[in-house]
Formats: C-alpha cells, sequence, structure tokens
DNA sequence: TAGGCCATCTGGTCCT
DNA sequence: AGGACCAGATGGCCTA
C-alpha cells in the first residue's frame, strides 16, 4: 500500500474510532451514574449499560415496580469494584447493603446529618465509600434517574425502598450530570395491584424524559445550555436526547409500551 | 514500577 | 479498486 492509501486509511480509521468514541460518550450520558470529572470507561460502560437494559427489561417484563436494592444488584452485576462504587456513590448507597458478599467490610463514610443538600435530588459524600472508590466529585443520579414520579408524589412507589438505604442530607458535588430520565410507569395498574393503584393514574403513561438544562436537576455541562449535542447526531435524528420531553420517537416507544401493557 | 486505559497505526478480510 | 470493519501491536498517560 502506498504512502498516500495508507495515510488516507489511517485517516478513515482514525475517523472510525472518534465515531464510535462520540457513540459511547452518547451511551455514557444514557446510562446511570454519567459523571464528566470521573467517566466510565468503555468497558464498563457497555456493561453497564447491558445490565441497565436487562434491568428495565425486567421491569417491564414483572410489570412491577422493583425494589432498589435488586435493581441496583443487577446494574452492578459484573462490573468492577471502582464501579460499583461509582454507581453507589451516585445513588448514596452503601454497597455494603446490596453487594454483601463481594464487600464484607467495606467502610462506610455517610455525609452528617442536617449538612446541605441539593433539593430533590440525593448526591454523594466524600470521602469514598472504599479504599478502591473513585476520588470526588462523583456524579450523582436522582431517584427519578432510576423511576418516577408518579403523579402527586414525589418519588412514587419506590421511595419506601430509599428508606435507610439513600442518604438527601449532605452536599452535593455536582449538579446532576446523568440526564435526569425518569420512566413514567404506573407498574400497580395491573390487576392484581388494582386497590393500590387507587389513588395513581389509572392510564399507562410510559415517558423517557431527558431534562433541559437550568436548575438543580437540568444539565447544562452536557447539553450546553440547551442546545442538542452535535455529537450525538444520531439520537437527536430520532428524538432520543430531545429537549421538549416528547419527540416522535419517544412518543412511538410511549405508544408501544402502553401497547405492551395493555395487552398484558 | 506494574497495570489499566486509551489513541493510533497497520495489515488482513469482507463487501460494494 | 476502494472503503468499512476488525484485531494485534505499540507507546503514552495516569494511578495505586
Amino acid at each position: 500500500m502506498t504512502d498516500v492509501r495508507r495515510m488516507k486509511a489511517n485517516a478513515r480509521e482514525r475517523n472510525r474510532m472518534h465515531g464510535l468514541n462520540d457513540a459511547l460518550e452518547c451511551l455514557r450520558k444514557i446510562v446511570p451514574c454519567y459523571s464528566k470529572t470521573q467517566k466510565l470507561s468503555k468497558i464498563e460502560t457497555l456493561r453497564l449499560a447491558k445490565n441497565y437494559i436487562w434491568a428495565l427489561s425486567e421491569v417491564l417484563r414483572s410489570g412491577k415496580a422493583p425494589d432498589l436494592m435488586s435493581f441496583v444488584q443487577a446494574l452492578c452485576k459484573g462490573l468492577s469494584q471502582p464501579t460499583t462504587n461509582l454507581v453507589a456513590g451516585c445513588l448514596q448507597l452503601n454497597p455494603r447493603t446490596f453487594l454483601p458478599e463481594q464487600t464484607p467490610d467495606l467502610p462506610v463514610h455517610l455525609p452528617p446529618a442536617g449538612a446541605a443538600t441539593y433539593p430533590g435530588h440525593y448526591s454523594y459524600q466524600s470521602p469514598g465509600l472504599t479504599a478502591g472508590l473513585p476520588s470526588p466529585p462523583y456524579g450523582t443520579m436522582e431517584p427519578s434517574h432510576i423511576f418516577h414520579q408518579v403523579k402527586g408524589q414525589p418519588y412514587g412507589p419506590l421511595e419506601p425502598f430509599f428508606d435507610g438505604v439513600l442518604v438527601s442530607d449532605g452536599p452535593a458535588f455536582d449538579p446532576p450530570l446523568s440526564p435526569p430520565l425518569s420512566i413514567n410507569g404506573n407498574f400497580s395498574s395491573f390487576k392484581h395491584e388494582a386497590a393500590a393503584a387507587a389513588d395513581y393514574d389509572k392510564s399507562f403513561s410510559f415517558s423517557v424524559h431527558y431534562g433541559g438544562a437550568g436548575g438543580a436537576g437540568g444539565h447544562p455541562a452536557v447539553y450546553g445550555g440547551g442546545g442538542p449535542n452535535p455529537r450525538c447526531s444520531e439520537l437527536q435524528v430520532d428524538g432520543l436526547m430531545g429537549f421538549d420531553g416528547h419527540t416522535h420517537h419517544e412518543r412511538m416507544m410511549n405508544a408501544q409500551l402502553n401497547a405492551i401493557f395493555h395487552d398484558s
């Protein structure tokens, strides 16, 4: 191969890998626990994404709001200890509470009671939960990032699962960097849980939210203060990274999910 | 210093 | 023939 052809091939390969990395960066922002300062490695991003998809599939399959412990356990399956700690840190979880066999003697550093906090989201408190914990600042993840807020109820049916597990008091290191994704779904509308659903919205209303910039729950750094991320064009085309909440893609997803749940 | 992660280069293979 | 894709090799950077 001539030098010119080789150089052109190298440039193409570089470009291709940049595209791959851009897509991976988009994936990092979609999976739970996105942090600009503590980036997940490529392999950990893929593992976490796989676990996230699996966990959400299980939620859809079972039609029930899962408990937080099971969900986080599923998220952390196969992840390295530092990544597990990061996920735990994002959720204000003590890894020992959901991975007892893995981390039997982890030191726990919980924030002092009454410390300042960002209203409405849970943040991680330094120092790290374990010796292997990456340095702060950590990413943060609202409970609603995983599950949803039911009408008129701050964190809906999952709120009890956060009791004694999550710590909502404590200084925040970062505004939430993960897209404040929430899956709006009233799992309690199934027949066997009809009673519990009495106070909830009876109609299924699934939607995936990527909140706009601004406010403590916003995403200004990632989304450039309201503009789309040019690196995620393939997602924008489909509307997944939209700012207005209800894109075509999202409506399609809602329709499909609603169909699934109404058929069941 | 070792190990992990990453970007880049390179040659091979497959497809259009 | 040229481009896309892939995997191996290599070297740099960072952290424990």
